[in-house]
DNA sequence: AAGTGGTCTAGACCACTTG
DNA sequence: AAGTGGTCTAGACCACTTT
């Protein structure tokens, strides 16, 4: 296998692993490309991929830093709703649920869960401009985030997925969504305060780690009267 | 500015000038490298970013390649409808109608047009499984696609962007979508065979050439009851 | 001034495709 | 066998940030 793609997968096990902490400076590459035993060039060829893939982050002048999940970087690449004129604003997020359960079938198979494992479900209400607007349910295995309590979750200093990152090492890189209309049920009505039946987007997100493993399923009821999900087809790699 | 960049823009300038046609091989790396008068590592960076867009295609041994806007093309990277259970297909097209007018407001803004410039409307409705799914209208500047006639659309060989890129020289390489839910209007009700008022997803896509110049504004409303729109949240670059 | 990443070069050798 | 892209190396020099 090629030298650098071998180079790449130890930087992303010290990563996972903790060796190399979210926000902290990498050593520089001179250093690192004599730990590793290769060229510069090579070394450099590895840590491109990873910042094209934002896990990796240069900053010239300063060092190479481990991408962080923090508020910024949700913005700009999860959160994908905003005002038909084009604002965009960090949510306000209300906890309604946290509960453990068994997963069902849907669950169990985006997940790659067996039949009766057990999975965390929890509910949240976001809100822009004071208005709610988004009716999230979170499935997460409890075997990827141990002993995570209703506490821990509700009183996080950052995102969600910072949570994930720091407490539990899981790195969320990418995700797979798909969208579609429905009529507004009575739970997600009653919250977006609309009528039963009004049209509303439904998004179900897969979120990955490394290597494409689904570290989550999000599906998100979405009101958009004022609101809208937007996207980019460029060309996957 | 970086000589990779700059080598970049020149191939960049031959493609859309068309002295490198689509789907033709370039000449080698070496030919290529001596001609721009950089060295054969400054090249290869300049042609791997055009690779990453795939506006480029490398096949080791053979050659590097245009890339051509065809079928599978369209397919990986455009259309994003797929049934619920990941079915994918190429769609049926009907041509419903092909009118040039003066653009809207919405239109002239987004394909950065003075506000009484000459557009093509296009309205399509594309079928999946022998069932209408699709409602499309795409409104294309005159300035941009000179002297297009009905004709020459309806009869092209492939697919909507290859005509694009072989009539006109424009290579749509990647598009910005937002979707919302609503509730069908009549005349899309009507086409995709559901109650007027149904909930559908509509989705508006400005389609791009290089340096993000808009090429193609297009609205399609969605049926989605058995089919769903797909997306990925990955990193932007 | 010292340390970091960014660019460019020149060349060797490997892997794959074609004739 | 000849021609193509793919990988790896070693080093020079530039641009930027920090001390």
């Amino acid at each position: 296998m090629a030298l650098y793609r071998q180079v790449k997968r130890q930087l992303i096990a010290d990563i996972q692993s903790g060796k190399f902490q979210p926000g902290k400076a990498l050593p520089n590459e001179t250093e690192l490309a004599q730990r590793f035993g290769v060229s510069i060039g090579t070394l450099r060829r590895a840590v491109d991929e990873l910042v094209a893939d934002h896990v990796l982050l240069r900053q010239q002048g300063r060092g190479t830093f481990v991408g962080q999940q923090d508020n910024d970087r949700f913005m700009y690449q999860f959160f994908k709703i905003e005002g038909r004129d084009g604002t965009r604003e960090f949510p306000q997020i209300r906890l309604l649920g946290f509960d453990v359960a068994r997963a069902n079938a849907e669950e169990a198979q985006v997940l790659g869960l067996h039949g009766a494992a057990r999975v965390l479900r929890i509910e949240n209400l976001l809100s822009l401009q004071g208005r709610p607007v988004v009716h999230d349910r979170i499935t997460l295995s409890c075997a990827l985030f141990p002993r995570l309590t209703r506490e821990q979750f509700a009183q996080r200093p950052g995102t969600i997925y910072e949570l994930y990152q720091r407490a539990f090492g899981v790195t969320v890189v990418g995700a797979d969504e798909r969208a579609r209309a429905e009529g507004a049920d009575a739970a997600s009505a009653a919250l977006l305060q609309l009528p039963v039946g009004s049209p509303v987007l439904r998004v179900a997100r897969i979120a990955r780690t490394f290597d494409r493993q689904p570290a989550e399923l999000r599906v998100s009821i979405i009101d958009t009267r004022v609101h809208e999900f937007v996207s980019s087809a460029s060309a996957p790699r």
